[in-house]
DNA sequence: CGCAGATTTGACATTCTTCAAGCCCAGTGG
DNA sequence: CCACTGGGCTTGAAGAATGTCAAATCTGCG
């Protein structure tokens, strides 16, 4: 809809929110509970330490892993929820939010197709934020006993848990850097490039993309009102 | 210097800073590498598992811990630096901060004893920000690589290292909270009670204390500036 | 004592939010 | 088919919160 050459300025072009999904999900993947091989899966070398010898994929596999759909709107987990599994997005979307009494909500990530969920539970056994599908969605989940007694096995997989827990706290602190220090401009402009090289990292376009979330989510997220987020969008937009 | 009394209002007494140190470090902590013990460690609890065997607090001590003093100012580790070890906070304070090309730098966290330190840098073995000590500190190492190891061997070990990344981002995203959604005198009320918070699971005082920290390092932290925090002190205290 | 850095305070500028109005679009029902 | 409706989005004007700049203390240290 925009010009997809606009990615030679630093800020790529401004997407349209629209209700096409990004990622459509297979027809056999909308059953409730198919046990999908990791062994087989191409979001393997996303959620899965590389160099695992087919004896221990099985192991994996036999141990762990079952999916879940998740319907636009709803929630995978929420605040206060008993802790079990830990989860990787396979296909759509979510947001965590941090709720609030007072309605100061809080969006403390999105998720796209191959990055985890969860991990916040790990701490006291309960969640301490909500899940929610942008689109509909589905996830692998991995209890984590069971994930914790195959890191006393499988050494690789010990470290790329420590590695995907240590990437959230790199994440969130990178996040706490745009909110701390960044103009509303500039958090806009980060907020799209994040998000442009998540979907290059999934074989999508750089320059031209969909964003599932509204207005008032981005702006919950990058701290400011979503009439500020809708004005720096009118502005890159005409500076192109 | 001020009235203790004041802890009956959700804000506790504005603090004075001084030099005067919080904790000061026993004379035999300040010798070079001594090997201190985690059997006979009073942070133990703090930052090992509880009800671990004797035995299994004999490898803790044989495989990990030495022991490192940091004088004020100089940095733990920086950005960049090659990752071996994490480190537990025995004495002293540390802030850990994100350099930013144009100056624009970010406090992502205050350390004190008991806390955890490095954790960021398993995710692709560099760290991601520079420690530094707020007052002259003394630190344990623990090199990461062998406590993988432990982690296979000990499972309260494993699932405590757990607990402290998962709590990591418990606090990363409460942080985010405050940056995103809380006016200037919310944070810093925050702030101090979050201190407050710390110092009493230490067994200080809750109602008053020194603040090691300079009025910009705590703007960095909460994402404003020198001056602004100083008003809210003057605010807080105004109105006691 | 006197310097350098930290802090406080005031006046003014800027940024962002708030409030309000109108537009666009998809879904709905007559 | 088309008006209607609601949610999301955009835009403007005014106001509040915070940043910027500057000056005057305060404090620890040599």
């Amino acid at each position: 809809m925009y010009a997809p050459s606009a990615h030679e300025v630093d800020v790529p072009a401004v997407p349209v929110r629209t209700t096409c999904p990004v990622h459509l999900l297979a027809p056999t993947e909308t059953a409730k509970r198919p046990t999908v091989r990791c062994a087989s899966c191409t979001m393997r070398g996303v959620c899965m330490p590389s160099g695992l010898s087919s004896s221990e994929l099985a192991q994996l596999d036999s141990v762990i892993c079952t999916t879940r759909t998740i319907r636009r709107g709803d929630t995978l987990y929420r605040a206060d929820d008993d802790f079990q599994s830990i989860y990787a997005v396979r296909a759509g979307s979510f947001k965590t939010v941090i709720m609030h009494r007072d309605g100061h909500d809080q969006v403390t990530g999105f998720q796209i197709a191959g990055d985890a969920l969860g991990l916040d539970g790990v701490c006291n056994g309960r969640h301490h934020c909500d899940a929610i599908a942008l689109e509909d969605s589905a996830v692998c989940v991995i209890p984590f006993g069971q994930l914790e007694t195959l890191c006393r096995e499988i050494k690789p997989m010990l470290h790329h848990v420590h590695q995907m827990m240590s990437k959230e706290i790199v994440r969130e602190s990178g996040l706490m850097m745009l909110l701390g220090t960044m103009s509303a401009e500039q958090r806009v402009a980060t907020f799209l490039l994040n998000f442009s090289r998540g979907f290059k990292a999934l074989g999508y376009s750089v320059a031209e993309f969909y964003l599932r979330m509204t207005r008032e989510e981005i702006g919950c997220y990058l701290g400011m009102k979503l009439e500020t987020v809708s004005r720096m969008f009118s502005k890159f937009h005409r500076e192109n």
